[in-house]
DNA sequence: ATGAAAGCGCTAACAT
DNA sequence: ATGTTAGCGCTTTCAT
């Protein structure tokens, strides 16, 4: 069963190939009769357009390539429905590709999307070289969801620098939260370790880097036979509290590398966490929770990062709005794409953060007191 | 910055288009030296064949068009793996294409796929009539992701039917459990529902069913002021055991329809849980340790359907492997391809659930007893 | 308003 | 082993 062409639609229609073809695209220059004629010759074979025929001889391909770096990322689905929505009533179609992860696949990725001569290619958070990217920005509009330094000619679009940061310590801090610990759940130490830290001693705190190993030795599960909530602290960065030796205060990756040179402040078990790595938190808060930590209770959790579990569990987070990103990515890329000039100079759009609060952090508890009300 | 072409290269190398155009396909009939030359010529002028023209040309065009339900789902990025790794070394590319959800955008993906006249074509759980089934199996090779009934002409890869709740339900009946409660956390009730029942049914339990709010009224967040881990009891079907109102044992809901004509079971609390609608279990999980319960000393959590926060959050599963859904899919797409027989009949394959134990699931706890040994 | 004709960049017989 | 030639299905001038 092949595909009928425009030549099989003309012949039913009784017409020729190019007055199908108009019809096909719309023209206003058609006889009623004659369209009616050729929709209904269309319609009843099933005739679709060859893509490729039509990529070839009109020099465009209405394909938007969209390559990104993992499918489970969890901005990826939030960013392709960003830029399905900018691309709506647009006779755009939006392919994806992605990197898996992995560096050796993005570029095939992106080799295979250059090869159908895309009209324009966002790349989002994909694992590009500078070359790969410059040998994409060579061959068409590219919009990057990325930092410029890594892509300068093409058009960016990404968060405000620091501004998730910022909005996270900005909120715990307004709690009055002043005894903060950072939990790196991922695999790798991640490089927001270093932003929060700084973020944080602006305001004078001096924050402790967990990893979720360390979180665990810190605050361990409540033992079967116990009461729950009521064993384990957080680690301060100060002497060990008087509890018992189960709870470790500091990790060795904590003593080994963040806190070298801190200063000491004091016995107070922590009153907030920032999840880094964890994106939603989810991790983090089931660890307090196991460890009959109260959240927000006993303990604020703000996560960076957002994820469709975040609203599952309850974990207030700051995250770049994905969706924003990809409708302002293909506003820039429309732009290019219709725009006049093609050697304007490349947009440089940034997206504030979002604090999405579900109820995880809440006001520090004064010392002494029992309960707080959230 | 126009692409170069064969001829171009052609040119550059001072030989003919075919020539090229043999070399670019990896004939064996070419000359050491002009293949080399050609090679140099491609290289420096960065030259990638037009997929566009070669598809139009050649009759085939190496895409094998994927299309996703959406790209949040948490089977998603699994099959695409798996089906990335059954086409490795072989000349195709995997475009993928969603239907975000929503059904009329996964009709238009679909058309959008088909109009590149794709080599085959992989259908992941998007949600097609019918109809557009039938359409896509008459254009090209279809493997679905789905229940044979739904496409009955395509090959088809799925889940061993029953599979996944057998294994879930053997599991914790294996541990000791019989006070089961089925958490259904989903959005709107899955039809898993009464398969959990009818499975638990033939082990003589009677399993009422919750959703999130039932749950988190029968099991609310451990007070403020109060000691953790001691208040509110899961429901049972029996009446309620002696505890504060605030525990409602039966939601309106699960009067309302699940539990009609049920046999009341006494008045032990539940001991396990199965988690539908939430995959990875992360939202009753932490329902539960906020309530005070520990897992799985207290009570057992297995969750349906597997999610990168399982791991994160430590929540026993059953689910389809993703990965070799994928791998299977693809080789059968790769035997209808390369295969003879166009007419044979359709595959019909059946992949076994997988458990992944992480530690939520533990023996019941004997009645009486504080504590057990996990 | 409609038709004729020339390609788009490539592949695949077919020559040589 | 290498060059020639006819399309693939469509768009797009250009005539009419």
């Amino acid at each position: 069963m092949p595909y009928p062409t425009l030549e099989d639609v003309a012949a039913r229609a009784g017409v020729s190939r190019a007055l199908v073809s108009l019809v096909m695209r719309g023209s206003p220059k058609v006889g009623e009769a004659r369209r009616a004629a050729v929709l209904a010759a269309a319609r009843e074979l099933g005739y679709r357009p060859n893509a490729m025929a039509r990529g070839l001889a009109a020099g465009r391909t209405g394909i938007v390539g969209v390559l990104l770096d993992d499918l489970g990322d969890p901005l990826a689905a939030g960013v392709h429905e960003g830029l399905a929505e900018g691309a709506r009533d647009r006779e755009l179609r939006l392919l994806l590709g992605t990197g898996r992860g992995e560096a050796a696949a993005a570029r095939t990725a992106l080799d295979e999307l250059l090869d159908l001569r895309p009209d324009g290619l966002v790349l989002a958070g994909a694992r590009l070289t500078s070359a790969d990217l410059d040998r994409a920005t060579a061959s068409c509009p590219v919009v990057a969801i990325l930092p410029p330094s890594r892509a300068d000619r093409a058009d960016t679009v990404r968060a405000e620098p620091g501004g998730p940061v910022h909005l996270a310590v900005e909120h715990l801090v307004a709690l009055g939260h002043r005894r903060i610990a950072v939990v790196d759940a991922g695999r790798r130490p991640s490089p927001l370790r270093r932003v929060y830290r700084g973020a944080l001693k602006a305001h004078g705190i001096d924050a402790p880097v967990l990893d979720l190993a360390a979180l665990r030795a810190a605050a361990p599960p409540t033992p079967p036979g116990g009461a729950a909530g009521d064993t384990g602290r957080l680690p301060t960065t100060g002497p060990a509290p008087s509890e018992p030796p189960s709870a470790e205060p500091v990790s060795a990756e904590l003593m080994g590398s963040e806190l070298m040179g801190s200063e000491l402040m004091g016995s107070e078990p922590v009153s907030a966490v920032v999840a880094l790595g964890d994106p939603g938190g989810a991790a983090v808060l089931t660890t307090l929770l196991r460890a009959g930590r109260r959240v927000p209770q006993d303990v604020s959790v703000i996560a960076h990062g957002e994820a469709r579990e975040a609203d599952a569990v309850g974990v207030t987070t700051v995250a770049v709005p994905a969706r924003e990103l990809g409708r302002r990515a293909m506003a820039a890329l429309l732009d290019r794409l219709d725009g006049g000039d093609p050697d304007r100079r490349p947009v440089r759009a940034t997206v504030p953060p979002v604090l999405t609060n579900r109820g995880s952090t809440g006001p520090v508890r004064p010392a002494g007191t029992g309960a707080t009300e959230r």
